[in-house]
DNA sequence: TTAATATGCAACCCGGAGGTTGCCTAAATG
DNA sequence: CATTTAGGCAACCTCCGGGTTGCATATTAA
């Protein structure tokens, strides 16, 4: 087995259950959006536009800073938060890894029927 | 823009939430491994080697089917569950599509300071 | 210094998610 | 037919997630 793929097995077995959790909210995948574009943006910007609270989205940005997928800096009375994109490529890879197993199930399917 | 690309940002403005939602539990998560390994299981086959309950599987179930990451069905008295990759991979497309907002984002920043 | 702005903290509310138990029905088995 | 096995349904419980309000604090602006 190569190293690569011993690494993403490993990946496999790291809880990742935390991190779709933190993904499956449509405000915070909004926040995502918006945060991924590059710039960082603080509190009070990213609730502009929202019908939410401050408050509301403070939980949601520390929802995702709990699961690394933003951090925060504090400059000044503000702090702003930035899109931090290891957490969401670990999970891509995760996903990969689901469908590569059901091809591979597919192919030894196929092929068992050739034979 | 192609029509690949359309599609892509088509997938993107659809709710993903739920998707991520339904991956967002380690027992649903384990669900999935077993039954992307190719072959259909029952509820009480699933239900084995659990802790849980026959009826706390069978909510699990329901919720995974729910999003389409799963389906059923019955032959006999039992009712077999089946994986589904589609929800799986268009969710992995929509990591794809963040992590490339991403990386364009930081591509920009770098020609914008190298200029 | 005073006022406005940005945020943190804590209490509280409500609904739903995850889990259990109990009972009931359908199918396979003897 | 009687029994076992697979599953559905419903009630119930507990806890937490999402949201709000109210107040306190720190920084910036006037």
């Amino acid at each position: 087995m190569s190293r690569k793929h011993r690494s993403s097995t490993a990946a496999l077995r790291r809880p990742r259950a935390p991190v779709f959790a933190a993904l499956g909210d449509e405000v915070r995948l909004s926040l995502i959006a918006k945060l991924c574009a590059g710039q960082p943006y603080s509190i009070s910007q990213l609730t502009e536009g929202s019908r939410l609270t401050r408050q509301a989205i403070t939980k949601h940005l520390r929802v995702l800073e709990s699961v690394g997928i933003v951090h925060s800096v504090h400059r000044g009375r503000e702090s702003l938060f930035e899109f931090d994109p290891k957490p969401v490529e670990e999970t891509r890879k995760y996903l990969d890894l689901v469908s590569e197993q059901w091809d591979q199930a597919l192919s030894r399917l196929k092929s068992f029927v050739e034979d």
